[in-house]
DNA sequence: TTCGCCTTGTATGTACACGAACATTCGTAC
DNA sequence: GTACGAATGTTCGTGTACATACAAGGCGAA
């Protein structure tokens, strides 16, 4: 968390920016800025988030489960964009937590139905202002005008 | 790759949006959205690139040691905004390809001077136009004003 | 009904990402 | 000149992220 904020210089040791032969800066790119905004966002998350060991993905499928009642496993992947791979892993870490329960689907013998625990649905809803907290922090910079543009722009080309 | 185009239907299966029990909805935080677009950039990277198995981390790392000349590891973390754990197997691994070289530096014996090498140097000279074309094609869904828009905000909040 | 194709969940392997702990070395204050 | 704090690079552990391959089940067409 606090490293993020060392890595943002690039002064001392040899003269700044001198012989640059090529024309090609890679924090001009726009893959490169989109990594360091979301690396800041989940440095703000684990600060900022009233729950040490929470995850921004875990948190995103906890609270989507809570939402959206039991669902399949690829399908709450496919809602919070993640892998099958991937959300397996989240899954598995939310069930040894006890905040999710998972059992198999009646009418499809392949699924397996998710759904918050009655734990995990406290926490969800104890973690709703400190969540909105972490939105909150990351858009500090911006005015009110800037933020939605923001968004509506990452909406555009995700 | 093709994955991310998978994620985003929440179609089918059960009603969708009915039933919103708290106020909190994912899709619409801003580290959701850092994630999603950062998530389609690196796919576009790997689809665009001329080069199967360089990642955009390798490559950020053997531009800057291409244009910077020798640099200690750590330092080039900073300036590619890389932990120094991190930058660690970045390095190992563009060192494997014979991308780059390792030498101790005379006047600190802590430190470990890169330096890109031939093969190296060449390659990042190659790889300059399907670079360009990646970030081009990840802004494609914008307009000029946009991607101009877009960056500036992104630098703001990082 | 059976064949072919799709979906679902799992496992493996690679590559970031970062906290934490560590040994070595440097620089400085004393 | 020596003790002390800071910097450098490494290792370990955990958590995404995804390609690939796979077993099992569902489903429609022949």
């Amino acid at each position: 968390m606090a490293s993020v904020d060392r890595m943002s210089d690039a002064r001392g040791e040899t003269a700044p920016d001198e012989g640059r032969a090529s024309e090609y800066d890679v924090t001009e790119q726009i893959g490169h800025l989109l990594r360091r905004a979301h690396q800041r966002a989940t440095a703000v998350f684990q600060e900022t988030l009233d729950d040490p060991g929470m995850t921004p993905m875990q948190l995103a499928a906890l609270m989507r489960l809570v939402d959206a009642g039991p669902v399949s496993q690829n399908r709450l992947g496919r809602e919070t964009a993640m892998d099958p791979a991937t959300i397996q892993g989240v899954i598995r870490r939310l069930e040894e937590r006890g905040l999710i329960e998972r059992r198999p689907d009646p009418s499809d013998r392949r699924r397996t139905l998710l759904s918050a625990s009655e734990a995990g649905g406290r926490l969800a809803q104890a973690l709703i202002p400190s969540a909105e907290k972490v939105s909150a922090r990351t858009l500090d910079p911006l005015s009110e005008s800037e933020r939605r543009a923001l968004i509506a722009l990452l909406k555009k080309i995700a």
